[in-house]
DNA sequence: TTTAGCACTCGTCAGAATAGAGTGCTAACG
DNA sequence: CGTTAGCACTCTATTCTGACGAGTGCTAAA
């Protein structure tokens, strides 16, 4: 598609442009050395690559800065892989070294990790608890009315919520349906307990205990928690060191996004596995014209999937962000399985 | 302290102020109505009051604008308690109406409705686990080596952590161990546990526990969570429409400092109840010297108490931020106590 | 005591001049 | 024929200027 030389030389612009974020001439590109042309020369490959798509003109006089396109063929083409730095892998070390036991600290302290190395926004998705089945359930009374219902996955996650008991159901009414659940439902897939508990323990409910709506109306209150992927965001600062964001304007849409919760797994969940690089306008998401998303997947005991992210303006170290989330992500599987012992 | 005239003029002053973000003149003020004097008039009291230390004047010839003592003079003497829109009313009565169960579901939304009235930054604490008890303790076995601890206290809130299970304690040693601290720690108060499980329940094991060292730091490890408060945010966008904050450099320090939820729950919390106004300078920390913090205090269950708090420029509308705290604090405390039924 | 009047200060805005970066084109070179 | 040197041209950013206006402080009169 490209010529060697234009690869070259687009390889050089954006190299150059993610540096100083601002527009690269003819010039520059001739003295950096691994071009060995002159200047005009340059000139007029840019031109081409201009015509073709890859580069943009700020003004007639400016020099060149590359498009959506150009930043795409970067990154499936060009992108040298860059090794971390060994300051960086010693962060990774840390990371697997320190043994947190819940998941959710591993997470949070990943997005941490992975912002500070970067400088970009981190955005991490909890577990989806799509292939966890259920270990434990329990109901507490809290009070007369209220009591709070304890949810254990088979990765370790404890959910509770807490619910109004319904009128006229007794204590011991409930310990025996959680009983119930437990005995049966222990090992079943959490996405498929609604209907289990309709197929199999509705019917049991009804025959041995007083009060069959009350209960289900329980359980569904208790098992409509959970669903929700949790969303930790890191370093979402980093936004505003960006030259690109110094317009308040476009600062304020990408970070009140960010503050939306539900948009934001929607746009970071995907079905797909391993790395994917949305830049610009790829992203379905008006407010994420200008930026880039990069994301991975790790798994939790082989069986839960979490997206990990980076989102950052459209000039963004690709080389360097996709090497970091890679051995994160599978840092992150490491660390998050087997912890449960053999 | 200050004359009849002087206090209507400073009054004036920073009711102008706060309204435009523009320093204020004396012509402007003789224009309002409420201070019928001329402006050469007003420009005498103005320069006492300048000289008293209540305004400031950014360069010679423009107007003046308030300094620190001058709001703490307004707040404290001259703001008036606006009454609420009616519309603001609404979202109070939602709030009441929702009728959510979870105390942290409760916050949550107290803390977006907050953001979205006022237009500035919401910043709530959890409440403070200090005069909560023990309801009920439990150890969960998740594998071999790992158990999950779940907390459950008197006002209703869960709090879980994964453990990992020392060498050579046995599931029923671990169960033996629960019904123990249930047995004898069910009421006890929450910053009392500690004590009371190494001067109650350290003998106990000790005599008829086979691991007396494992047992001990595995309950360590399960009582060592759940002490910081949590710190919910909402509305930190609105710090951007700010045009105090148009500079990124001040916007950054602050919405930096925002991440950093231990040093926030440092920042908010305070034995005073009731409201507390922070203006500028009078707050500890660096970061917020151009800004002010309003808080004030829930009970949940008469037992726990939070902080619920907004952040904005120390140009902000001290009357209405200070009678919406007032009116939510009051409502969230409603809504928190004598959930549990009668 | 209050106010009108006036000279003065200072920041802001618009326009002009300048410098500089970078381009596109043409013609020469190997 | 690809490459390069040279040059005119374009456009932006910066600096400077002067005009303007908002606001003050002071003085003197009401």
């Amino acid at each position: 598609m490209l010529s060697e030389r234009q690869s070259m030389i687009l390889n050089a612009i954006v190299d150059d442009y993610i540096r100083s974020a601002e527009p690269v001439g003819s010039r520059s590109i001739s003295k950096r050395g691994d071009v060995a042309f002159s200047p005009a020369t340059i000139r007029n490959e840019m031109a081409d690559l201009e015509e073709l798509g890859f580069l943009e003109q700020p003004h007639t006089s400016a020099g060149r800065i590359p498009s959506n396109k150009g930043y795409r063929y970067y990154v499936d083409h060009l992108a040298p892989l860059k090794p971390l730095k060994t300051e960086d892998l010693k962060l990774f070390k840390q990371l697997a070294a320190e043994k947190l036991n819940a998941v959710e600290e591993v997470i949070q302290h990943a997005g941490t990790v992975l912002a500070s190395m970067t400088n970009y926004t981190s955005i991490l998705l909890g577990p989806e608890m799509f292939n966890t089945s259920l270990r434990h359930f329990r109901l507490l009374p809290l009070s007369e009315t209220t009591a709070v219902a304890i949810i254990v996955t088979s990765s370790g996650e404890v959910e509770n919520k807490t619910v109004t008991i319904p009128e006229g159901v007794s204590v011991s009414e409930m310990e025996r349906m959680a009983n119930l659940l437990n005995a049966r439902l222990e090992g079943v897939p959490m996405h498929k307990l609604k209907a289990r508990i309709y197929s199999e323990i509705a019917q049991e409910i009804q025959r041995h205990a007083d009060h069959y709506e009350g209960l289900m109306k329980l359980l569904d209150d208790a098992f409509a928690a959970g669903k929700d992927q949790k969303v930790f965001l890191s370093g979402t600062t980093n936004m505003l060191i960006q030259p690109e964001f110094r317009d308040i304007g476009k600062l304020k849409t990408v970070l009140d996004l960010l503050e939306e919760t539900p948009t934001l797994t929607r746009l970071l969940s995907s079905e797909q596995k391993g790395i994917q690089v949305r830049i610009g306008s790829e992203n379905i998401h008006q407010a994420f014209v200008n930026c880039s998303l990069i994301t991975a997947t790790y798994s939790l005991e082989g069986e839960a999937f979490g997206t990990i992210g980076i989102l950052g303006p459209t000039r963004m170290e690709y080389a360097k962000v996709i090497g970091t989330l890679d051995l994160l992500s599978r840092a992150m599987s490491r660390a998050l399985t087997g912890r449960h012992g053999a």
